[in-house]
DNA sequence: GTGTTTTATATCGTTCACGATGCAAATATA
DNA sequence: TATATTTGCATCGTGAACGATATAAAACAC
């Protein structure tokens, strides 16, 4: 019997799982204002920033562009963001919101807080949250290709021979 | 300009993310061994303990048995497992074991400690690893319908207004 | 300027996830 | 024993994810 293989010993499991149970959370709030999780995201990428080439989004949301374009085609069909192609460069796909997208977040302000009240839990608080983000940031910037950006060399991470997902 | 809605402040997003990277670290590995990541975690449960209903795979795993009824067919078609009704209640599937899946533990042995090099990084180390595998836990015990088991109330983890996913 | 390579997006096929729903076997209730 | 309810699994439809591949535009090489 390999412990390493034990399903408790597994922290990308715990992550995956967690990540869908959350999900799961969204939904009613979501479906409410006719989104789903990863239309939510796209659309937080544009409230933040419009306008927006189809590889800027994918790369924010660390997903690769043949995810997103059938995800923006079902947005555009919905009425929540139009699609063009640049003129200065005519492989380019430019995203805008459309008026009722842009008048989706104010609808939208209220999820976050909802969601952060049905995952408090007694490891997860104030003082605890900050440090998780930063493993989590971590661990993305790890394994995410290049990172988006940021100074060249990154953390660098030298590989060590601890089993993480083992114990 | 809602500050909860932007993505630096996701709690989810970056669980999402996470998720998806590590996964995707799996990919090489488990496809020489003809698997896929959520192939290779019924296999970790029936490793465990062979001889389960469709059920309890499910609720190990927190998936509906709507997604695990095809992917057991699949693994099935494989030659990784096989399916048989119950004759003690002939609602059950039984799911075991074939001798080509028992075999593969072997070969997937290797997999965790490959894993653990490749999201070693400085915020997740011997140290950190316990608390995030319970801060997960945690997160995972609070959103799950009734936990699987354990003692009656659990945590019992009073929603309070602390913002989580909005900073 | 022609040929090669790179870049940006899209198409295709397969495998999850999951809400909604269906159905048959078991169990509870009348 | 009939009827109603619950349980276990399955089917169906939709929307991601993503590897592999295609296509056209831009950039580069010569």
């Amino acid at each position: 019997m390999h412990e390493a293989l034990k399903l408790e010993n597994q922290l990308c499991f715990r992550l995956y799982t967690a990540s869908r149970l959350i999900t799961q959370a969204y939904y009613p709030l979501l479906s409410a204002i006719g989104l789903t999780y990863p239309q939510y995201l796209v659309m937080m990428v544009l409230w933040e920033q419009d306008c927006l080439p189809v590889n800027d989004i994918a790369k924010r949301l660390y997903l690769e562009t043949n995810t997103v374009t059938p995800l923006l085609k079902r947005m555009e069909a919905e009425g929540f963001v139009s699609r063009s192609r640049s003129s200065a460069d005519a492989r380019q796909v430019i995203v805008n919101l459309t008026p009722k997208g842009r008048s989706l977040e104010n609808r939208a302000s209220c999820v976050p807080l909802h969601i952060g009240k049905a995952i408090m839990c007694q490891s997860l608080n104030a003082e605890s949250a900050p440090a998780l983000f930063a493993t989590l940031d971590d661990i993305i910037s790890t394994l995410s290709p290049v990172a988006t950006a940021g100074p060249a060399g990154s953390v660098g991470s030298e590989a060590s021979a601890f089993p993480v997902d083992s114990k």
